[in-house]
DNA sequence: CGATTTTCTTGACATTCGTCCAAACTCTTG
DNA sequence: CAAGAGTTTGGACGAATGTCAAGAAAATCG
């Protein structure tokens, strides 16, 4: 018995990986298509395995899909936290988090675009909202960790709604995406300098 | 030769009507289903038209979204002018700015989720970038002419750049359409009082 | 009206898609 | 080692897709 579960546990682990393994290939693979052209053959041809394999991991496509989106999610959640935790000052955490926004779009750009797809899909494709939304909610918590930070660190309140807040940085993030993607050179500069612009209007005048 | 004429542009005139009204019968399908969803036979059903024609007018897929995209852009980038035109004081400017967005989120819906999702497209498909940038930068200027007449009307220069502008509020926008379309009752009451609350902060400040 | 051009219908085509399945293979366990 | 559960393979399926073409139908013009 003792040793059975032990099995057992080591048989669900083994599913478990191969089904991350599986959800983190389709993540490359849609970043680099798109929700719309990317087919099971093409996420398993991308993978080590064949065709078949997808489903028997997973019950169906969306089954994969929102797996990977949530996998997903626990990455970027934590993508800020380093900053807000090391920075001793206002401008410090605003310019490291500039960066690191910078940063994000450079290196896992293919994500961003597949972040943005997904969450147009979920506005035609119901099965998508939950997932969709949760992911949103996160992202909006984590803006909202780096500035109420920041806010503590300028000594000033937070003067409008998280998700105002969210929104807004939402807003100038998938335009830079956008700038960097089709090759507009300014597009990176241009979000650090809005971001940096933004944030103190974020918060309450001084006394 | 001049019967000739006529006729010729009347062939033309009419070859124009037909692309122009399965263009919007395009659109009309795409709204609802999303581009990823949309096939050409779906498109010709919901038309008046079988799926032959589409080829006969549109050379192939991409020229008929492509073209349905374009038609959009004509119609939506007077959607302001009016309120532009005739509003008196900077409030009432704002006031009608937001009530028009709140109406065009209930109203056209489907049209907005279509043009998010073929801006996340255009980040994959190099094909549609250049009419997605076109339009991007169609409805900056749109925003641009509301936000310079509202503050003239105040008495402050605009302080930020028309990209950074454009962008917040289109954060804000998609942020309410989604919510709307997710049945969160209260997100197009947020969408008011968020960009209402905006609007001053892309002033300098009073002398 | 007859001839010619334009428009539309219909069916076919090669692909590709998600899904399923039977058989082969791999590994753990008794 | 043998048995069995778990895993993987590769092919098959019907359905749907974009594209195309041949011919019917309609409109136009001499």
């Amino acid at each position: 018995m003792a040793g059975t579960t032990t099995t057992r546990r080591t048989v669900a682990e083994k599913n478990d990986a191969r089904r991350i393994q599986l959800a983190e290939s389709a993540l490359r693979t849609l970043g680099e298509l798109g929700y719309a052209r990317t087919s099971l053959r093409e996420i398993a041809h991308n993978s080590e395995f064949t065709h078949g394999v997808v489903h028997y991991y997973f019950r169906d496509k969306h089954d994969l899909i929102v797996t990977g989106l949530r996998h997903y999610k626990a990455q970027c959640v934590t993508r800020y936290d380093d900053v807000v935790a090391t920075a001793t000052g206002a401008d410090e955490l605003a310019d490291g988090f500039v960066d690191k926004l910078v940063e994000t779009i450079v290196d896992e750009a293919p994500m961003h675009r597949l972040w943005y797809d997904l969450r147009a899909q979920s506005m035609f494709e119901v099965e998508l909202r939950e997932a969709v939304l949760t992911i949103d909610a996160t992202l909006e918590q984590m803006i909202w960790r780096v500035l109420t930070r920041y806010a503590e660190l300028v000594g000033r309140a937070v003067r409008v709604p998280s998700a105002a807040a969210y929104a807004l940085l939402d807003g100038l993030f998938q335009q830079a995406l956008l700038g960097h993607l089709t090759d507009r050179a300014e597009a990176l500069v241009d979000l650090g300098v809005h971001v940096r612009d933004l944030l103190p209007h974020l918060l309450e005048p001084s006394a």
